[in-house]
DNA sequence: ATTACTTTGTGAATTACTTCACAAGCATCC
DNA sequence: GGATGCTTGTGAAGTAATTCACAAAGTAAT
């Protein structure tokens, strides 16, 4: 299959999104151009985008809301569980550890780690603190799918290098750097001062 | 000035970032060979993104490290103070309202707002929660550039609406939903639901 | 002052992404 | 069952973003 644009996929997350608040209101069927209305695009770019996977629609009709969702899904890999570990038991870890969103999707979070002696041992729900160290040898036995990383700036290399030691394939990166990957691990990273400054990079340059 | 992409801001920011760690290390030069390595793109890729805005380098040398930093702030508007209200004062609203990042980099946050009678009143660092209701009036007072909406998605539409109605021009929004605004207001959208997708994505469709 | 070497800035070429536009398919009505 | 109306799926056209490739400008060494 060839390659898909990450914008392509973040799309469909959003149709995806949609699709679910539609089939809670009952409604069954919806064309490419309510969808477009809705993401804030063209009902060319919806069919576009869906037509990479298949052909979901019937013409004159649109497309069946449960059918859609479900084809979405799968497309996704949404369905299937995803094993999470986080590593990094600071604020943001802590944070996450506490989330409901992840299990709600499908995403198991089964550890968290720590290089600070003094944070190891700690509970955050049902996950007890553990030693980085032993990210490695865990990993063997539990099979991480995707490592949340959320360290300070210094240490996010080196747990980085560890977690693709570890056979870790997808990483969401909430630490403020940029990490460097092999190009079989996928990284989307999540960056605060980055948006802030987009949004103050648009605001200085207003109406020239 | 001609129109700059989003993805080009991005890699600006991340480019300001790498100035910053390498200025600490007291280097005075460096390359658009050594900013694109850094940043997992080529030296044209940053040699283009930079000559958008001027040409800032030396032929044979590179560029000045404190002198193009200096530009990219100037360029990304920082140096400016940017006045921040937070609206929604759950979970991910008062993590912010407690964030110290903000400040860092110039974004004053000045006020966080709910709907929710029980939460108004309540303390977070020097900030009291205000009623949702007071936004307007106060918009008026303080001007406000930024607003970081952390609000449920049933709830987030009309608090955009009122946002924008204050004259807000940007809007980070951690509500997980499509926001629709006038197209002189910037929207950033963080939304985990949608990373973890792409990620389950990636991993679903490896090596093929 | 000439030569050798480095690295920028930028048109041109390429690749990627989006939009256009329309034939083909399906439902409904008369 | 033919005509009408609607909406998909998709090549072709059009835009946008990235990469190539090289002249121009600088440094350093002799």
């Amino acid at each position: 299959m060839k390659r898909i644009a990450e914008s392509t996929v973040r799309r469909l997350s959003l149709y995806l999104s949609f699709l679910e608040g539609i089939e809670r209101q009952g409604l069954k069927t919806i064309s490419s151009d309510e969808l477009a209305r809705l993401g804030g695009t063209t009902s060319a770019q919806v069919r576009k985008d869906l037509s990479l996977f298949g052909s979901f629609g019937k013409r004159g009709l649109g497309y069946a809301v449960p059918e859609l969702s479900k084809q979405l899904r799968e497309i996704l890999g949404l369905g299937k569980q995803w094993r999470v570990c986080i590593i990094g038991a600071g604020k943001i870890g802590a944070a996450l550890a506490r989330y409901r969103g992840f299990a709600e999707r499908g995403f198991i979070v089964t550890a968290i780690y720590d290089i600070d002696e003094a944070k190891i041992g700690k509970r955050f729900e049902s996950l007890t603190v553990r030693p980085i160290s032993e990210l490695e040898k865990d990993a063997a036995k539990h099979e991480y799918d995707i490592a949340v990383v959320a360290t300070p700036a210094e240490s996010t290399p080196a747990v980085v290098k560890q977690a693709v030691r570890a056979g870790i394939k997808a990483i969401l990166n909430f630490a403020p750097v940029q990490i460097s990957v092999p190009s079989d691990v996928t990284v989307r990273t999540v960056n605060m001062a980055m948006e802030l400054e987009g949004l103050s990079f648009a605001l200085s340059n207003r109406a020239d």
